[in-house]
DNA sequence: ACGATATTGATAAATCATTATCAACATTTT
DNA sequence: AAAATGTTGATAATGATTTATCAATATCGT
């Protein structure tokens, strides 16, 4: 049976109060505020299990390592800030994607990363 | 100063010939038919050799390894098989990505990478 | 509170793409 | 052809993320 534990609902409300996708560092340096102790393989570990049960989604990004965000955010894009490398989420894109297929190949999902500077990094 | 080799001359033409993004093992398989001896390492060092030169480009993709293909193709953007992995140019969808930003944010690039099935793995 | 057992944390190990090493070899220059 | 040196290929090493191990600990049902 799945036991409640501090370390859990930590990583649950670091996703939460985030609202960006976090990488597994950053959820481990957000959750020692909370639990100091805390290791990144439990990190991983519990990763995993949010993500089976359907309640985090992994946030692949072209060259680099997977982020992770709460799932039924419903469909989105992301921005990843050049300097900080923090990742944001952004509006869907609206645009009609499946006129770009060539004949024969059918569309399943899409990802669509923008690059730039986040708005503390501007300046 | 710089020699022209079977190997180099290989990579060029497998490039050249594929019309779609490889990854470095693709080259090698490729190339093998052309130069039998050919190891994964001159692969790699041609390719940092080419990217150098800005006579290819480096085409990285969420989640998975980087694809490479000749400069100088325009702007475009990429489908990935997800039965097969293989990666198929697709062109620019045309929308205005810059008004999904948030306040303050400023964009670079972007990269757009769709999934589903080649014609080739769709039956 | 107790017992059963799920979970944790430190760290060793696994994974895997990429790079470094270096003797053998190929190419270019003389 | 011989010398000089750029290139190759096998493989060891690297680097970085992720997973496995296992004794110690925390949680939950009784």
């Amino acid at each position: 049976m799945q036991r409640s534990t501090r370390q859990r609902d930590a990583i649950r409300a670091a996703l939460q109060s985030a609202r960006r996708p976090l990488s597994a560092r950053e959820i481990l340096a957000d959750t020692q505020a909370e639990v100091a102790s805390i290791g990144i393989a439990t990190v991983y570990r519990t990763l995993k299990l949010l993500v089976d049960a359907g309640e985090v989604e992994a946030v692949p990004l072209p060259g680099g390592i997977p982020h992770y965000e709460l799932a039924k955010l419903g469909h989105h894009h992301h921005f990843q800030c050049t300097r900080c490398e923090r990742v944001f989420d952004v509006p869907e894109c609206g645009s009609n994607l499946k006129e770009l297929l060539p004949r024969g190949f059918t569309m399943e999902r899409h990802e669509l990363v923008l690059y730039g500077r986040c708005a503390a990094c501007a300046g």
